[in-house]
DNA sequence: GACAATTATATTGTGTACAATATAATTATT
DNA sequence: AATAATTATATTGTACACAATATAATTGTC
């Protein structure tokens, strides 16, 4: 008699259920993932996202605040203190541009690069807690990347998904 | 000639390179998806964290900071500040147990359970902006939560992995 | 029933994230 | 060349995350 309601049908695999929401999924697999690097990174006296830092800095040398912050997805007020503590840690040096002094240039010290020796086996260790196989690994990163410059695509219309009604 | 070295392939696969690690996948695509959200949650007046934690109550009613800390892989110095706050909104209510008064339920008020309506168009909304299809999304759903439950149960062999030489 | 051990939540301190704003330098325009 | 607009980084303020610790209540043991 009635047709099926399409929306109705929509809502059974699109409600509020915490476990089917891929953005929770993500923030707890995100969560866990930076909680298994932890004590690792702790022997190198890192923090997570100053550990992100380093790779950047180790896999393209020197480079701009701005630079770090397009490669990272940050923005200065995150990177700004960060690097300041990785000044401190004798890591990194911070030094205004000569060319331009808005620019301030990060670049590795000799104990910043002596340290990515320390670092090199981190990935591993983390594979094999994941329990999963390589080229899982690699096709769910693939994935991941694919999702995440979709959505940094789409942002713009996120902001007026709501607010206009269906026109 | 030579045979090819096991070791240096699983360098080729396993190295620093910062776009081929899972954990920044990971990472920047919690960040970007917490952005795609914003906008939408601000018109509901919530954080990301925030509407974790009304979810959590919505699909499951009054609980304890516990319950919720376990549900949401979060802990009291978190939930504590931000109930506050959901409290201060006026979106729910925490009580000590009458029964064991080191217990806090955390419970709906009217207001917070009439948020629901506003949160219902949510995740569609998110999923349109992904450009993938439902079943794409539910499959990932699914390999990112047996990632984190694979870390959070490896989580204590971490801690031991790079003190321990092998032994 | 006193008291040690455990449990549940809260507090403190450090380090992100990020919006909003500030500052200072460069570029564009006239 | 003065000045408006833009750009790059820094600063401020709010809200997480989480380790470490504190507090208070409950349970277990004798």
């Amino acid at each position: 008699m009635t047709q099926p309601n399409l929306l109705l049908d929509l809502d059974l695999d699109l409600d509020l259920d915490l476990d089917r929401q891929l953005c929770f999924a993500l923030y707890s697999a995100s969560l866990a993932m930076t909680k298994a690097y932890k004590p690792m990174l702790a022997a190198l006296g890192l923090t997570y996202p100053q550990y992100l830092v380093m790779l950047a800095l180790w896999q393209h040398g020197s480079q701009r605040v701005g630079e770090l912050g397009e490669r990272l997805g940050l923005d200065s007020g995150t990177l700004t203190p960060l690097a300041k503590r990785l000044q401190a840690l004798g890591l990194i040096e911070r030094k205004r541009s000569d060319i331009d002094e808005r620019q301030v240039e990060i670049s590795l010290t000799a104990a910043g690069k002596k340290l990515r020796a320390r670092a090199e086996p981190i990935p591993m260790c983390v594979a094999q807690l994941t329990g999963c196989q390589l080229p899982q690994l690699e096709t769910l990163t693939r994935e991941l990347k694919d999702l995440r410059n979709q959505l940094a695509a789409a942002l713009p219309a996120a902001a007026t998904f709501l607010s206009q009604p269906t026109q």
